[in-house]
DNA sequence: AGTGTCACTTACATCTATGTAGATATCGTC
DNA sequence: GACGATATCTACATAGATGTAAGTGACACT
């Protein structure tokens, strides 16, 4: 057997994939586009290119462009109100430090660019696309109402108000956090410090 | 004089504007498009439409479309600084309630939809534009210790903790604030009662 | 091994955004 | 009123993104 003859090893000129599969990577790559060059980036030429695909192949599998983007949304906000769930279930189980819950919804709008996407979604105004939160966001209120509230009827209002602060700020510094610490001087976990300490004038 | 010679009303063909006006009414009308239908919207042709003009004109006055999108950004983040400045005069000069301030900093990201540009510029990575914007916000720090600082060391810690907790909230509010707000069952006023309502704990 | 399904490609068509070149008209100035 | 500067237009060129149609080949199943 000569170094030639090793050197075709049968590649088949093409791969063909599962769906279900193909659809994943493509998603896994828009993704990253969408995280490290913004919305624009997301383009059906682009992500096949880094899967190894033609841009036809993808209309094949999504229908067509603006299919993949809701592909994307759906699939990150899924991810979205999953990591929101994990937060409400750890929340349900056994650590109850206002800083515990906060990691988890700060790192539910940070990893997988959450934060960029829901400012995406909110600046394209194709905000149907965020209803699969809703039932996440209302599911955290239930689990922090149960952890904390101890009687009386302004228990649900201070909740509400508890999700909505943190919400608001883990989206803020998932989004425009960077640049505004920096301005402030002020080192990367300053706004999770922050709302950690301001969490329990709402819960107590 | 007939009728027929009153409908002769010499119409220029062209209106020939100076260039600071011509400039002008793009970016009223760039930015409008922003905030109504996102960052895609904002065309040459989008645009000249609008104001009467062909694309090329506008071409001719910002040398590109990139030009024109760089301008608007200026624009705006111009307009944000002000409105920031505006806010530390007003808490130089006597008002110095904390809702007083909560509204400015709120309004600063909401009119003029600086929130939604923010966040365009985040997502789009042109994080040098929003420079001008450093200024502002380090005018507020030093308003804010003047206005409120007893003493201390820890004083201007507190200060730029507080900036940044409104900035997050503010800008996350503007951008996100709507439609989290429906899901929480929250009036338009949550967010801004919240924040006044935490202010205190930094300042005092 | 033969066969059918469908993932995948190639080639082409279209549309839109952007940009360029040269002609034209408007307005201030003389 | 003539003139010059230039704002504006028309016409054309290009590139990229999207979409379509028809063919090709990989893989499961018999």
């Amino acid at each position: 057997m000569s170094i030639r003859d090793e050197a075709v090893v049968e590649i088949p000129k093409r791969r063909r994939r599962a769906p279900d599969e193909a659809r994943r990577e493509a998603l896994v790559v828009a993704r990253r586009l969408l995280i490290e060059s913004g919305p624009t980036a997301i383009t059906l030429k682009a992500v096949g290119d880094k899967i190894g695909v033609t841009h036809a192949n993808l209309i094949h599998h999504f229908g067509s462009a603006a299919g993949l983007q809701s592909a994307l949304m759906e699939s990150m906000v899924r991810d979205l109100a999953d990591a929101l769930d994990a937060a409400v279930n750890q929340l349900r189980s056994d650590a109850g430090a206002p800083r515990a819950l906060v990691d988890a919804v700060f790192d539910a709008f940070d990893r997988g660019g959450a934060g960029r996407l829901a400012a995406w979604i909110a600046l394209s105004g194709d905000l149907q696309h965020l209803e699969p939160v809703r039932a996440a966001v209302q599911d955290l209120v239930k689990a922090i109402d149960e952890k904390f509230s101890a009687e009386g009827e302004q228990t649900h209002n201070r909740i509400t108000s508890a999700v909505l602060f943190i919400a608001l700020c883990a989206f803020g510094d998932a989004v425009i956090g960077a640049p505004l610490r920096d301005m402030l001087d002020r080192d990367e976990d300053s706004g999770r410090k922050i709302v950690a300490r301001l969490l329990p004038s709402f819960l107590l």
